[in-house]
DNA sequence: GCGTCGCATTTTGTATGCAAAAATTCAAGG
DNA sequence: CCTTGAATTTTTGCATACAAAATGCGACGC
């Protein structure tokens, strides 16, 4: 890791390459993975409004790690900071969502065309058995497992990718998006579709077809906005 | 604006479509946004240490506001946290270079794509405008105007692309590489190259050729990195 | 001379207090 | 009945105090 600035003030003792420092967590950053944690399990619901002293008593930790937490994550764009009047779960509207998709295509795209190009075979086995793993909770409609699985596959191509930005950001959009997963209506055959995509997908990182598997990728993603978008309208009539 | 979350704990007020309340400003933003200035402007260089008892005095206020913008600013990978051990300015190595540009060629390219299928007539006369402003400033050979309205097109571009979440993903990605921009070596060949490499955009934008905009994009992301590697490399040997 | 230990200082992490702003309550007036 | 407004309560914003960790430094032993 060579480093491009000779950065003439640090003195932060550089580790040797390779080895990490052991992680020391920050009372702010757990709460932070709690909260993100509670957003994307829908434990909090888009909009709710956060109280600080609540969340303080419900964390059992103080107001200033909370407050740094929030605004952490308001960074990511997780939570709406109203001055003066608190933290709130950012709130997506229709047009949101068709934006975040859209950019997670692009993102899903790139981050295909890469892993078609740098894969190891190692990495085309491993993501083989993720498939067959998948597969599995396909045919059990075990939607946890399944969505659990979905999720180690493109972590995988990310990794494939082998670039640690376009990783980061992909996970930063998709966390955004994640509290939305449980409103798509999976339906039978939508679910029968991504899977097969899921195939042809498999095919195109072993073939190494990196403009069949990016636009299989930006498809793949056309089609969950779809299945999205579809699940609100439906659901939007009923309560 | 249609909402997607029927947000049932929701009780803030939803502000009638297109007026957004006036901005009021935390004190943590606006210590957030002072040292953002000062990373990307090179005053406080990539490794920097950020003393709190130093930036507190400098900034004039106490830790707390100044605690709460390290972690926003962490949270958008400006700076590092290392905890109980402070903050740091955080450094690129060239690979972290090399990945940011990769995603930003994406995301220009996706900007493009979309600016040439949605933009107005009013945009690209607009874009036009600021083009020719531009090649003054080449002109007369004025660094500084040409970075600001390179950055004026490019984020014009974004507007045209009508997806406020690429845009922000964007500037996000761009601010880290912002501090970055005084060491390439604008030797006059790469800049009239560049400057050449606009003129094109301008033309795609208006014939709205949607993926030779995308390319010429991408491909004049490739040529930033390049000069930009260039620069790095023969400054390495100087100091 | 070199490394290590231990103490003093500095710096960071968390909790708390106080002031200011916003929300709530409730009563009076239209 | 709805609106208005003032007093009260709640909540947030910022500063500060205290605790814990890290850092710096000199003495000591090898």
């Amino acid at each position: 890791m060579q480093s491009i600035e000779r950065h003439p003030t640090v003195d932060l003792p550089v580790p040797p390459a390779g080895a990490q420092p052991i992680a020391r967590r920050a009372l702010h950053e757990e709460v932070a993975d709690r909260l993100r944690e509670w957003i994307t399990e829908g434990r909090l619901a888009p909009g709710s409004r956060l109280n600080e002293r609540v969340l303080c008593e419900q964390l059992a930790v103080s107001r200033t790690p909370l407050r740094e937490a929030l605004k952490g994550l308001a960074a990511e764009r997780l939570v709406e900071l109203h001055p003066n009047r608190g933290a709130a779960v950012a709130v997506l509207s229709v047009d949101d969502v068709r934006h975040l998709f859209e950019l997670m295509a692009a993102l899903e795209g790139l981050s295909g065309e890469l892993a078609a190009l740098r894969r190891s075979d190692d990495q085309l086995r491993e993501i083989r058995a993720l498939h067959f793993e998948m597969l599995a909770a396909h045919a059990r409609a075990d939607l946890p497992a399944y969505y659990r699985l979905n999720r180690a596959i493109h972590t995988a191509i990310n990794r494939c990718a082998g670039n640690p930005m376009l990783a980061e950001t992909y996970d930063s959009v998709n966390l955004r998006i994640q509290s939305l997963r449980f409103r798509s209506n999976f339906k039978r055959g939508k679910w029968d579709a991504a899977v097969a995509e899921h195939q042809s997908m498999i095919q195109a990182l072993a073939e190494r077809d990196a403009p069949r598997l990016r636009a299989l990728l930006e498809q793949h993603l056309r089609h969950k906005l779809e299945a999205l978008v579809d699940g609100l309208n439906s659901q939007d009539y009923v309560a």
